[in-house]
DNA sequence: ATAGGGTTAG
């Protein structure tokens, strides 16, 4: 079509950019900017907003700010995908800055506002923020048979760690998705209510097995558990210290629901086997993953070492984390202080004089009316 | 025909 530059009208610009966005084709989405500009269609806010969101995408929040700067009428949605391109690269402090500007150039937040904002909040574990979100939510009905915007609001309780509050939302929300079942299922799972994570989900299979023997019309509405719900069943099996029912859940995963896992399901997998001490086996089920181990793996298995006092298992996994060249100053630390419980002087000072060379600071967060780094 | 949204291991 560039060949043939006539052609080119706004409509054929938006879909390929639109593409780009879903490849994280940066490259190409430049271009597809360029030709915006050259062709004349800087006017066009659907262009606009689509080229935000597609720097969004690919990590380039700077021309994201850019593009949004140039817009000379910002209407909601352009405000909101800026939002959004800060919650995307984890700049959530940024992302309610914004959302907080926005409202003193009266541009009034609708549902994916809100949605996009409250996304922000649970990232930081900003509850009283969420809450001021959940009254405005509540000034307007209507938003509340958004299930994206009450998901969203569900999320957030759980990450701020409102368990209470975000059971009372559950169950108040009259039609759920699979995603309002996640939610809840993870909020259980982190808070240490492994058994009320399991029983609910028990009840969606339940609720499912007796659908799917009735008429076809209640067949439609069948939540089938995914991918992301296993990780919420793995991580209470986890965090309940129960081996032997995550272990099975594992293969229900794969044999009866036919889902492919995937590295973070690996890594619920060694998270549950090392805190029952099961190291070795641990230790040999990463070795039989069908999958690369990341370093978040390695570093399961390290910390592990480190609380049952495996010195050997210990330094192979921090040796395989410097393969992987992206340990952190913390991975040495944990290491050496196995060296010291073990009288292992002489292996502690080598290791300490390497972690002097290498200068990698180490970092923590604390909140002072904001979240600092 | 056109734009922005929610779940994911430590």
């Amino acid at each position: 079509m560039r060949k043939k530059i006539s052609a080119v009208d706004s409509y054929a610009l938006l879909y390929v950019i639109k593409a780009c966005t879903k490849k994280s084709l940066a490259i190409e989405g430049k271009q597809a900017h360029t030709l915006v500009i050259k062709l004349g269609y800087e006017p066009n806010i659907f262009l606009q907003t689509s080229l935000m969101d597609m720097y969004a995408g690919t990590a380039n929040v700077a021309d994201v700010h850019q593009v949004f700067d140039e817009i000379p009428n910002k209407n909601v949605v352009c405000w909101t995908s800026l939002i959004s391109a800060y919650v995307q690269n984890q700049k959530p402090n940024r992302a309610i800055e914004i959302f907080r500007q926005m409202q003193m150039v009266d541009v009034e937040p609708d549902q994916v506002t809100l949605t996009v904002a409250l996304s922000a909040c649970a990232d930081l574990g900003a509850l009283d923020k969420g809450e001021w979100i959940h009254d405005s939510i509540s000034r307007k009905p209507e938003f509340s048979e958004d299930l994206c915007l009450m998901n969203a609001l569900l999320n957030m309780y759980v990450k701020c760690g409102d368990i209470r509050k975000a059971k009372l939302l559950f169950d108040n929300v009259k039609i759920k998705d699979i995603r309002t079942w996640t939610c809840m299922i993870v909020g259980h799972a982190l808070h240490g209510q492994a058994e009320e994570a399991l029983r609910l989900f028990s009840a969606l299979e339940a609720e499912n097995k007796s659908r799917s023997s009735k008429s076809q019309g209640t067949k439609d509405q069948l939540l089938v558990p995914n991918d992301v719900m296993f990780i919420g069943v793995l991580m209470a099996c986890s965090h309940a210290g129960m081996v032997e029912e995550g272990k099975r859940y594992f293969r229900s995963m794969i044999e009866e629901y036919g889902l492919k896992p995937r590295l973070s399901h690996f890594g619920c997998m060694v998270d549950l086997l090392c805190r029952c001490g099961l190291l070795n086996e641990a230790y040999s089920f990463i070795l039989a993953m069908p999958i690369q181990p990341n370093a978040v793996i390695w570093r399961t298995l390290l910390g592990s070492s480190a609380v049952h006092g495996k010195v050997e298992l210990a330094a192979v996994a921090r040796s395989k984390l410097g393969e992987l060249e992206v340990s952190l100053v913390g991975d040495d630390v944990a290491l050496s202080n196995i060296y010291s419980a073990n009288g292992m002087w002489e292996e502690k000072i080598m290791l300490r004089h390497e972690m002097r060379q290498r200068r990698t600071p180490g970092c923590s967060s604390v909140e002072v009316g904001k979240l600092h780094s």
